[in-house]
DNA sequence: GTTAAATGTCACAAATCTGTAACAAAACTA
DNA sequence: TAGTTTTGTTACAGATTTGTGACATTTAAC
């Protein structure tokens, strides 16, 4: 598939950890580790992952309250989650607690039940019109958001994106200033036509990734465009 | 276009070929089938299908090459393309859509998901009206602002590019220096005469591909017009 | 309230295009 | 053919258009 899909592991048991990321890397994802909550938390502020795996006994905050938290954030809050508890561990409470957890897997646990457990939650959280437009080496979701160019991820500013997207969804057709701005910025908003040239810049900055080269056509005297050849 | 959906299928496998062609016959489409790139290229030189199917691994030129070649084609730069892989490493897929495949997919696969991803495809482009012009070994893409000779891309200036067009609009027509000024230089301003000669030079120039000749023919005395003969 | 991110403009550099003039070549005229 | 007119060709300086980095302001995040 084409899908970008990236996964939180949070585990502070040294010995499991490297081999969840093992077998999820494997199997085509793409891993961020944290051992701990406060870590946990930092990394998903940074990038929402698709999908996060949390250990119950985790030092500082705990898998719980990580959950809590998460599921009080708007952006957050439909995180598909997995918890990671020891047999015989408070199992029940998990289960019984409404943590907000998708699911929970006990210890020890196959790498195959863990792939199952996750392609599960993946396919509910994106079979719901799942959109991504995809250009030669680059590639958008829609939902998410994401953009991404040579599977590396792209951090692009709202009006960048939307500036991208315009430009994937007629690849090679070419915008003047004002059509961009009409499109993009939008109706009858006034800012100089130059303006386009400082966000087109700037996308271009941002998509220029090792060994890519400039994807943005600019014709003379007419606009831009996404170079198709 | 037209609703003639037809599909070529390259694929060398003898089992899954048959697979493949049931398939899309039973989805509506009209199905041609080729086991290796030349018989490919033979096919597509003939008819240019709604959409092509192409095996990574199949004598001959390799499905990559296959897609190169069809790219560098203007009549089938944008035919959409579908490469099958067994591989499934992402390197793979990566080096796919960078020959400028559409889309890929990954042996083995579902009957559902190759029906997905056709039709994504076609929908995709057939949505987009092409605006072209064309008369003899010249193209205009109006879209795209691009203009070939001889399939070959031609980069012109945007007083080259109007002139161009403006003659393209009613070939053979004798346009004098003065109704040029004013169609493609624009009412009211006021520049020598002499100045249409030097443009016309510019853009005989640049449409001076290797094997044709002159395409501008001067009427002594009245103007420009395009050779029809 | 502090910090960070995003946005719109501007000024200057770099790239490209344009109009002209001057001369050469070709076409026409007598 | 010589002279005249028209067009081809080339070079170049000035004009336009675009690239780029910096900056102040706004907006959002925490």
């Amino acid at each position: 598939m084409s899908e970008k899909r990236e996964i939180l592991v949070v585990e502070d048991d040294t010995a499991l950890l490297p081999m969840i990321t093992y077998n999820l890397e494997k199997n085509g994802f793409l891993v961020k580790e944290a051992t701990n909550g406060e870590e946990a938390l930092l990394l998903i502020k940074e990038e929402i992952p698709s999908l996060a795996i949390i250990d119950w006994m985790i030092p500082a905050p705990s898998g719980l309250e990580v959950c809590r938290i998460l599921r009080k954030k708007k952006e957050t809050s439909k995180l598909p989650i997995i918890i990671l508890s020891a047999k015989g561990e408070e199992e029940d409470k998990v289960r019984g607690l409404n943590t907000g957890a998708d699911d929970y897997i006990t210890k020890p646990f196959s790498p195959t039940e863990l792939m199952a457990r996750i392609n599960s939650l993946l396919r509910r959280s994106t079979s719901s019109s799942e959109e991504i437009i995809e250009f030669k080496d680059i590639s958008i979701n829609l939902n998410e958001h994401k953009v991404y160019r040579k599977n590396k991820k792209i951090h692009l500013g709202p009006t960048e994106y939307k500036l991208l997207k315009h430009f994937l969804e007629n690849p090679g057709r070419v915008y003047s200033r004002e059509q961009l701005l009409d499109s993009v910025w939008g109706h009858g908003i006034y800012v100089e036509s130059r303006t386009v040239d400082t966000h087109i810049r700037r996308l271009r900055k941002a998509m220029n990734v090792p060994g890519t080269k400039n994807f943005i056509r600019t014709v003379r005297a007419a606009g831009y465009s996404i170079d198709i050849d």
